[in-house]
DNA sequence: CCATTGAGTGATTGACCAGTCACTCACGCC
DNA sequence: GGCGTGAGTGACTGGTCAATCACTCAATGG
């Protein structure tokens, strides 16, 4: 039943559901806390064979950082079709509320946050300025908006990050309200 | 030589002394990646004694955090000294060119990122939003802004935070240069 | 039916690290 | 001059984890 083509795939589509469960495990504990163990087992395979698969931890977080800007920018773009034709201010509105859909589940917005704090590993800090820069470009050209607005977009969408992080709503307190005003629906899940 | 005075606060100032070493050696690892042996040795002090003064590794990391908001709240204060009666927007302006230059050495910049990615030790997690939830009242009430302005005051500095973090500037690219554009000299040691 | 190849694992190694404990040493006091 | 107390340490323990290696097993190709 294993044809050929199938057989030869095996080991890259391993590799994809690898990189699936060290966007999970990676998400919850950051890098230096979680062990390849954990990637492992959510991938339900051995230790072993993830070093098999990518050559070192860091390969493996990278890769897992280089799917999440992916689909960052897939999110920013099925975002922005939905105001075809409008006005720049209007492109970037509709890609944040598509990027605060795409993190509902914290994974992606997690590992964004956990990436940022583990850059004195040189790869990984190319990785998230390689990730940043493919946004950036992206809300820059799609939108046509000015700089001004596309370093905006950015900035609210650190915030709505540390509001996830911490989960914050409007009864942790007033601060925390202020903080959170208009942010789309983060947490939750 | 040692006078009572001397020998009686040793220990209290031990722990002051410790608190800095934690500040300058998490600011550099993170919480996960610095040993407890990294911060002893930067305080010229056995690894064991600092487990007497702190009861375990959350609670040093916890204290250098509490340290750390208490003095960039002190800056805040004193940058909206400089601009004492004048309006709203611009006594926040003033607190942000503070900001700016407290964190200038960085440490302070990096422990607060890694606090955010340690939070799911929730002694962590709590520190932090006792700590924002002091800078975010502070900036509204010295102030007097609204509050769209202090949630704008907070953007701006997650993204400073990531600009210096990323270590970007114009000559990392057209992007690096949009997101970087007009905040005051992040990095730069 | 044998040889090759690639998927996948168990067992191990070497390093590192949080936390503990029994100890020493230098004071100040009676 | 001994005694108590608090500063400070060395040596150890139990556990974890990245990485490696020698191995098994199944399929495929000739």
């Amino acid at each position: 039943m294993t044809k050929r083509g199938a057989t030869l795939s095996t080991s890259d589509a391993r590799r994809d559901v690898v990189v699936d469960a060290a966007i999970a495990e990676f998400a919850r504990g950051g890098y230096h806390s979680t062990p390849i163990s954990a990637v492992a087992a959510k991938a339900d395979i051995s230790p072993a064979y993830v070093f098999k698969l990518f050559p070192g931890k860091v390969s493996l977080f990278v890769a897992a950082l280089d799917r999440c800007y992916e689909l960052v920018v897939h999110a920013l773009s099925n975002g922005a079709a939905r105001a075809e034709g409008a006005d720049p201010d209007r492109i970037l509105y509709e890609m944040g509320g598509a990027y605060a859909e795409l993190i509902a589940d914290r994974n992606l917005l997690m590992l964004q946050v956990h990436a940022q704090s583990a850059t004195d590993t040189p790869e990984i800090a190319d990785a998230v300025r390689r990730g940043l820069a493919k946004v950036t470009d992206f809300a820059l050209t799609r939108s046509g908006a000015a700089g001004e607005q596309v370093q905006r977009f950015i900035a609210y969408g650190q915030l709505c990050h540390l509001i996830a992080t911490l989960d914050l709503d409007e009864h942790t307190g007033d601060w925390a309200a202020v903080l959170a005003a208009g942010i789309r629906h983060p947490g939750k899940n």
